[in-house]
DNA sequence: TATTGTTATACTCTATAACTATA
DNA sequence: TATAGTTATAGAGTATAACAATA
């Protein structure tokens, strides 16, 4: 008979990269909200926040391009930040079309808490690695990341 | 004025994982659909080819749980394979609830050369990884991924 | 009573194309 | 003409709840 649940042997898939990435990615995302839950906050929202953050006055087509999110897909999440108070939306001086960004205090406090939930949340998931593996990690993820185009 | 680009600084997220993890497999899975382009198959159907290949006579709810599948969205996986006519689905004669299944020539075949496309798409996105490189990264996410829950 | 597969459904995430206003 | 932001929309991917048939 065939093996059950996670004993079952998953063939040539166990050799990929592509797919154990794919599972922890999935992992930590769920993981991720359940850190945050209750704050409204997601994995993209705060990584808008947190580029905010480092770089009070960017505007949104810069903060998409360092995510890596489309611009039309900015729109709703600007807003969204926007509506709940967090960042404040001026029109550039030097620039009428685009609009610059700034946390607001309670968009600064948010970040604060979401730090601590969020390293919380790592030190839990990622607790049977050690300090050099997780830099091993990054840095490896890194490297994929910025991988030439085909 | 604000950096631009990818040198824009990503503050605090920069040192987490989750956030590498989640550009990485992004552009992990952006690479696999173009290297499978025009087969139609995809990366959580490939996952279920592979199973099927490594257990025949496996039946629905093992293949789901061996790849963190849910049981209604595993229906239409198995019809568009099934219809695609890459496997086969009979009655299990131990329990005539489930459907087992079989790779058919032509999907073994499918899997054939999926696993020489896949292998060429991670030997070409990986290729400033080294051999242990690769291993070390597989081990690391399989431990994330088997993680106790919260 | 638990499990296998099923239907219906909804929500998130991301991608594309076409528009406007400024530069 | 190129760029900043916008709108509308569509397609994946995944999650939940309720049901029928069988164990």
């Amino acid at each position: 008979m065939a093996a059950d649940n996670d004993t079952t042997a998953l063939g040539s898939l166990d050799s990929f990269v592509g797919y154990h990435m794919r599972r922890a990615s999935a992992r930590m995302s769920a993981d991720f909200s359940a850190a945050m839950a209750d704050t409204g906050i997601r994995q993209v929202t705060f990584g808008v926040l947190s580029v905010i953050a480092a770089n009070p006055g960017i505007n949104q087509g810069q903060i998409g391009r360092a995510l890596g999110i489309q611009r039309a897909n900015m729109v709703a999440l600007i807003s969204e930040l926007t509506d709940a108070g967090y960042i404040s939306r001026t029109t550039s001086p030097e620039d009428r079309r685009a609009f610059v960004f700034q946390l607001t205090d309670f968009g600064s406090a948010a970040v604060a808490d979401g730090l601590a939930r969020i390293r919380r949340h790592e030190d839990r998931l990622l607790c049977t690695l050690s300090a050099e593996e997780r830099d091993t990690l990054i840095a490896l993820l890194k490297r994929i990341q910025a991988a030439e185009a085909e």
